[in-house]
RNA sequence: CGGGGUGUAGCGCAGUCUGGUAGCGCGCCUGCUUUGGGAGCAGGAUGCCGGGAGUUCGAAUCUCUCCACCCCGACCA
């Protein structure tokens, strides 16, 4: 290659300007846009496939943890959210307000609304607090504990700023809540599900994260305890990516979940709750994506492989279909999900396109493989270099092998990633030197720079926060960053 | 809620200072030539220039006034 920049599908590239450079993948891989809702987003056919086989992995996994799918409401009344102090006072500020029903024609045209509602209804900020009323009546006996409900749905918090899976002002989530007898056998479940939410990033997302407990300014309010997995972006910055509370008995006695326990006495109940979202994507983006765009893990890609049939001239354009279609046939009997790009579109575009969706395989079918039984299959991971040809037989046989390569490979880049940029830091000049750069990462301090009366001016002048004490570290460090 | 900015074709923007028939790039449509890492040429369609009021012979442009959205902070999965 000359002097010249290399040219990228995406700009600006992500050393230019990150926040831009996610804008335009997200819509360079049409996964989602911005709708005309203030802070909403519609998620679009390839970014909602995504999703969906996110939700059918993760929905297997808790259902072998016992858990139970319902479905709650999405309005709230009032009343409920008031009942536990610190939770009102978490969410109250960022909750959507239904105050009327019904709509009738105005004067002078349009539609205003008619009746005003007797107690007003909150938008779920999350469900707490209406699930708890129905355990508050559906346990009566330690024999109904423990209780493991879970809802798949979309919540709303009225953030101040959003921004594209990463905070929108409705998201889509799965909310878990579990009920037990004993504070101990909730703490465990708290930890359970964090370990669950771990094992579902790293072996199916390829998201390394760091396990641990928020400190107590971090807690979800009216949580004991609050744990959470993190995991740091391109950029350096912290993604907090799902998150699991010990609610111990503080949401049980605000809502009256009660039961009668091997004692005979009345006893409240504890309770956790543990949830992750669409912002994963984002996470997922952040994590893998390059400067020609989105890189999907193959456990969760929409499309695993695509091929591309190359026509060279009209006349062999129904052959060269067929020969394509016959071997994602092949390929789909293995239950990988292939996709044949049919599109009316120029090859050079359709490669574009699977380049910048991120698709993790790429096969060029054309005249030329047909004529050899061939076919030319491209490493989206790798790139160009990777571009081998193969007999068809040969490649059918290895896909599966190639796809879980792609899928490690995408973890080890980025657990290399991550682990070149957490910085051990003693002291809060330490901590100063250390976020002086562009793209620092975290830095593990010991627990006690925290009290540290030079750190919360550090802080936030640099904007940090403490992103949890990992686990690793038997609480004895706190990782600190910039965080979404 | 504070500070800054932008509203003009589907998208991205110029034009506004200095008023005079609405422009460019991409995309889209048609045709021909192309097609193995982002095609070329020719033709074509698309605009209440965010809304309202004013000044003027004449307003995208000047004045006033609403409105919407974006960015930076505080808040957050």
């Amino acid at each position: 290659m000359g002097g010249g920049k290399a040219k990228t599908a995406i700009t600006p590239t992500r050393d230019e300007d990150f926040p831009t450079w996610y804008q335009n993948v997200i819509r360079a891989a049409d996964m989602a846009e911005n709708s005309p809702v203030r802070g909403c987003m519609i998620i679009k056919p390839y970014g909602y496939a995504l999703w969906e086989n996110m939700q059918r992995v993760f929905d297997g996994m808790i259902k072998r943890e016992g858990v139970q799918n319902a479905y709650f409401p999405l309005l709230i009344p009032l009343s409920f959210l008031s009942r536990e102090a610190e939770h009102v006072e978490g969410f109250a500020k960022e909750c959507a307000v239904v105050t009327h029903h019904r709509l009738v024609a105005a004067e002078g045209g349009g539609l205003k609304p008619a009746g005003e509602l007797e107690e007003p209804l909150i938008v779920r900020p999350t469900s707490e607090t209406i699930i708890g009323d129905s355990m508050a009546r559906w346990i009566q006996s330690y024999r109904d504990l423990p209780l493991k409900l879970n809802q798949w749905c979309n919540v709303m918090r009225w953030e101040m700023r959003t921004r594209m899976f990463l905070r929108t002002s409705e998201f889509l989530w799965q909310e878990g809540h579990n009920a037990f007898e004993t504070a101990e056998e909730a703490r465990a479940d708290a930890l359970k599900m964090l370990d669950v939410y771990a094992e579902f990033a790293r072996d199916y997302l390829a998201l390394p994260v760091i396990c641990g407990e928020k400190t107590a300014d971090e807690r979800f309010p009216g949580a004991v305890a609050t744990y959470a997995i993190e995991g740091m972006m391109q950029d350096g910055k912290a993604l907090q990516a799902g998150t699991s509370h010990d609610l111990g008995q503080n949401f049980a006695r605000s809502i009256g979940i009660l039961f009668q326990g091997r004692d005979g006495q009345e006893h409240h109940a504890y309770t956790t709750s543990w949830g992750i979202s669409t912002r994963l994507i984002g996470g997922m983006l952040m994590t893998h994506g390059d400067d020609d765009g989105m890189l999907m893990p193959p456990k969760v890609a929409p499309q695993q492989i695509v091929i591309i049939p190359v026509i060279r001239d009209e006349s062999t354009q129904g052959a060269v279909y067929e020969y394509a279609n016959k071997i994602a046939a092949q390929l789909r009997d293995k239950g990988l999900r292939v996709f044949v790009d049919e599109r009316e579109e120029r090859t050079p575009n359709k490669m574009w396109d699977a380049v910048k969706k991120g698709i993790p395989l790429r096969v060029e079918a054309g005249q030329r493989e047909m004529e050899a039984g061939d076919v030319t299959c491209v490493r989206r991971d790798l790139g160009k270099d990777s571009k081998e040809t193969l007999s068809v037989e040969a490649f059918c046989a290895k896909a599966e092998t190639l796809l879980e390569d792609i899928q490690r490979n995408l973890y080890s880049r980025a657990e290399k990633f991550r682990d070149e940029r957490i910085s051990d830091v003693k002291t809060v000049a330490d901590l100063q030197a250390c976020f002086a750069g562009d793209a620092p990462g975290f830095a593990k301090a010991p627990l006690a720079l925290l009290d540290d009366p030079a750190y919360a001016p550090l802080r936030d002048e640099l904007s940090l926060t403490t992103r949890c004490m990992p686990f690793e570290d038997e609480g004895r460090t706190v990782l600190i960053g910039k965080a979404y």
